[in-house]
DNA sequence: GGAGGTTTTGACAACCATTTTCATTTTGGC
DNA sequence: GCCAAAATGAAAATGGTTGTCAAAACCTCC
């Protein structure tokens, strides 16, 4: 019941950055798993649900999943370009959030924070190519 | 040439918050617009990239659209009920997500940074029902 | 060691926002 | 007015994601 799952979380655990559910797929297929689309779709939601892995969004609408190293809140440092992902804290923004929202009556304050940029591998790589 | 975007450009100034571009589009011809899907959301596009108005991504993946009324930086708090949305500045933010990333090397750095709560109508509105 | 019910799985079809295509219309320059 | 270039929009295509449903795996209690 749970070792679909399992694989699921270990192979995304294997990977660097985000991944998107078809990544994912395809990667354990590789690895010669027996395992359906649908299956990978229903086990990353779980695991999202769960708090086990973080999801977010591409510019084009694609949900990507990240196994993170800790379970405490924190943002991501991305790579636009290789996908390589940095964990952050960012215990100002936390409280800014909190104050900007409470600011104008609204209350149940969520965030969204995430940084992008160019990794530093990848800026050499663009540079000499 | 430019009429089309400027009526979409209208419209989206008369919503309180983030719209659709299906929203739009059916405001649009709700008020007898002679108006197709496909140009509304040439119209957003051009609008966007032109930085004109601003885009998030839903939840669900949705694409929204909004014409802010500041056209320097800022960021947003939405009320997650209606949609309401109050535009910010967080300076702090800027300065953080900038350091974050050249600790780690990173360069280009951007980052999106979204507020979302309850805002005080609505937690009153569910209060009381 | 089943029998019978419940849960999980996955191939396939359905969904739906968005994009592409392409024929038609509108526009601007001369 | 004429013509090339740009804009428009109906319809079809795209593609990630979700729903369907029958088959398979798993319990649990006899």
């Amino acid at each position: 019941m749970t070792t679909r799952r399992d694989a699921v979380h270990d192979t995304l655990r294997k990977s660097e950055g985000f991944r998107s559910a078809q990544d994912v797929y395809a990667e354990m297929r590789l690895h010669g798993a027996k395992i359906g689309l649908t299956t990978v779709y229903r086990a990353l939601q779980a695991l999202a649900d769960g708090g086990q892995v973080d999801v977010l969004r591409t510019d084009d609408g694609e949900s990507v999943y990240r196994a993170c190293a800790t379970d405490t809140h924190h943002h991501h440092l991305v790579c636009r370009r290789c996908g390589r992902t940095v964990e952050v804290a960012g215990p100002a923004v936390e409280r800014w959030a909190e104050m900007v929202g409470s600011e104008h009556g609204f209350t149940e304050i969520t965030h969204t924070v995430e940084v992008f940029g160019t990794c530093a591998g990848c800026s050499t790589a663009v540079r000499s190519s």
